[in-house]
DNA sequence: TGATTATTTCGATGAACATCGAAATAAGGC
DNA sequence: GCCTTATTTCGATGTTCATCGAAATAATCA
């Protein structure tokens, strides 16, 4: 249910994409022009992140608007915390089963 | 300076590590003990983690202790908020370029 | 319908990755 | 010094991944 996340934040070109569409609801074309690389290579790494959750399309006429999935990245990043969780670092002392 | 630890997060069984050395140090036998991989496997995860600073070992006779590098989590955390960042979706309205 | 624009799907390629078992290293006890 | 225990390094293998260019699909317009 969330290892699509941590497979699309791997990724330097798709985190960059997200920081893209933090900002504004962007394209395919002019998310493709911050790139380097070929349109397909992009169009693929929309699909993974599409696939994770973390943003969606909306067909607009001839061209696809990608923008962030603000409740999908909300809930990511409750559950990296988990993980790495600075508040607080875990419970007090579970009774250890050895 | 950070790429690494997207790396390290990338893998289930990596994270899975995290998640036990977030209750206590462990060395590498006891992390062995919670998988059915490879001791050789499991070393080679350690490496990854610890050349993200996510973790840091430090040998105690024959075995080597693991634990979790707490800054570097914290840091790790704050810049996948940047990225995820539910507190402050982005600048008001950075004026636009096009 | 045919042309144009925007984007994706397909097939191939090379690089990166997870995994294993066997051999090597490291530390300590006899 | 040799044996045991703990862990890593090495070399090989199959899989997943990022990338590309070419072909296919989708939508609009003349």
């Amino acid at each position: 249910m969330s290892e699509g996340i941590f497979k699309a934040l791997a990724d330097p070109n798709r985190r960059e994409i997200l920081r893209l569409l933090r900002k504004r609801t962007m394209n395919a074309g002019e998310i493709s022009a911050h790139f380097k690389l070929a349109k397909s290579t992009l169009s693929s790494h929309f699909n993974i992140l599409k696939n994770s959750g973390l943003i969606q399309e909306e067909r607009n006429g001839t061209s696809i608007n990608y923008s962030l999935n603000l409740s999908v990245a909300e809930e990511a990043l409750a559950t990296i915390m988990e993980l790495l969780g600075a508040g607080k670092p875990s419970r007090p002392a579970e009774k250890e089963t050895k």
